[in-house]
DNA sequence: CTTGAAAATTACACTCGGTGCGATAATATT
DNA sequence: AATATTATCGCACCGAGTGTAATTTTCAAG
């Protein structure tokens, strides 16, 4: 396999950690300038010089700028269907999505949150793709309902419960970042899906 | 008041009516360009050539290009808080939204509806900013029933209410453009309805 | 009808995001 | 060592969007 005397080390080769390690470089160097300068006011070329690339070649690690801020809020989503996978079986379909969605957001921190948050709202552009980001969590998170409940006649239900499910979160996230990060999210999220049984 | 015999006619001066008409103009070249060399290949100067006006211009009636479309969605958003004013105010708030909904989506024709959904798919950034202008009507939604509900108690169950509605409307429509159109949009807008209060 | 303000239109120059292409260097595979 | 992949880069190019300032068109008031 390896050429060397290290046999197979950590399973990643050169060109995989130096692949992660640009593209962290970029997201982390591209925030800095955002927070420093303004999203608008930072240019790709700002970013590629403080990531020590080449401005064609942010292209190979993103699709845009936006994709920056965009990654960060996939990243989420992502964590959330891991964290569905890790519930208990025996959990119902909203109260799994609740526990999970509980777990995610205690393991980002606030003052990021809050940041990205601001960030975000700084380009309509971006803005707008966080909310089509949310269309997609919501397939993602109904694909992995669906999967724990195969049942199809219960597919409109799950299909409604990620709908509302997205709509909690959403509700909760917002709160919590008009509020400036005040109250807890956990708090926030498990009140916003308490309102949420209480209508239903 | 006019320099002329007319004294006022239609109440609509000079300016107001050019005003009207190029906006209308833009729009509709625009769109005829889109369907015959699609979204991306049409630039801004073969839209502002086709409506007779300098590329600058066009900026004085669309903040962007995304906005020719945008403009057509955030219209059937005003049209339904405008359907729900006129809904008798005996009907529960979901079903003055469902009637509201069944008003707007007659009076718009499938072919036009499937030609701008088709448009829209084109691009991603529309895609998105389509995403965001239904939380903008969901937060339109929520005003008008908030107006004509005005129980400081039944707040969160409104809001939850504007959600539903929208995403119930999110999902006849789409089923309305996979299908092509096949089957009128009030039935899948009924059905949608239909599925979301027996779920609930 | 004239006049002065407000609104509409335009040209021009410029910035910046994003793409296509082709060359070159770094890494992996055999 | 030879060869294929993948990463990096430079360069030229396109098109969206903005700032500015000049010019024309409409409007309202005297």
């Amino acid at each position: 396999m390896t050429t060397r005397g290290r046999p197979d080390d950590a399973g990643e080769g050169v060109r995989q950690r130096k692949r992660r390690e640009t593209l962290q470089r970029i997201r982390d160097r591209g925030i800095c300038l955002f927070i420093e300068k303004g999203y608008a006011a930072t240019t790709l070329d700002d970013i590629a010089a403080a990531a020590g690339i080449s401005r064609r070649t942010f292209f190979y690690y993103f699709k845009s700028k936006d994709e920056i801020l965009l990654s960060l809020q996939n990243d989420v989503g992502d964590m959330l269907v891991d964290a569905l996978g890790r519930v208990p079986q025996d959990r119902r379909p909203l109260d799994a999505i609740r526990d999970a969605a509980v777990d995610v957001c205690a393991l980002i921190p606030a003052d990021d949150m809050i940041a990205i948050d601001r960030l975000m709202r700084e380009s309509d552009a971006v803005q707008a793709r966080k909310q089509a980001s949310y269309v997609e969590q919501e397939k993602a998170l109904f694909a992995a309902l669906r999967e724990r409940w195969p049942d199809p006649s219960r597919e409109t239900g799950l299909r409604l419960v990620a709908m509302l499910a997205i709509g909690a979160m959403r509700l909760a996230t917002d709160a919590f970042n008009r509020q400036g990060g005040k109250r807890p999210m956990p708090e926030l999220l498990n009140e916003a899906f308490d309102a949420l049984e209480a209508e239903i």
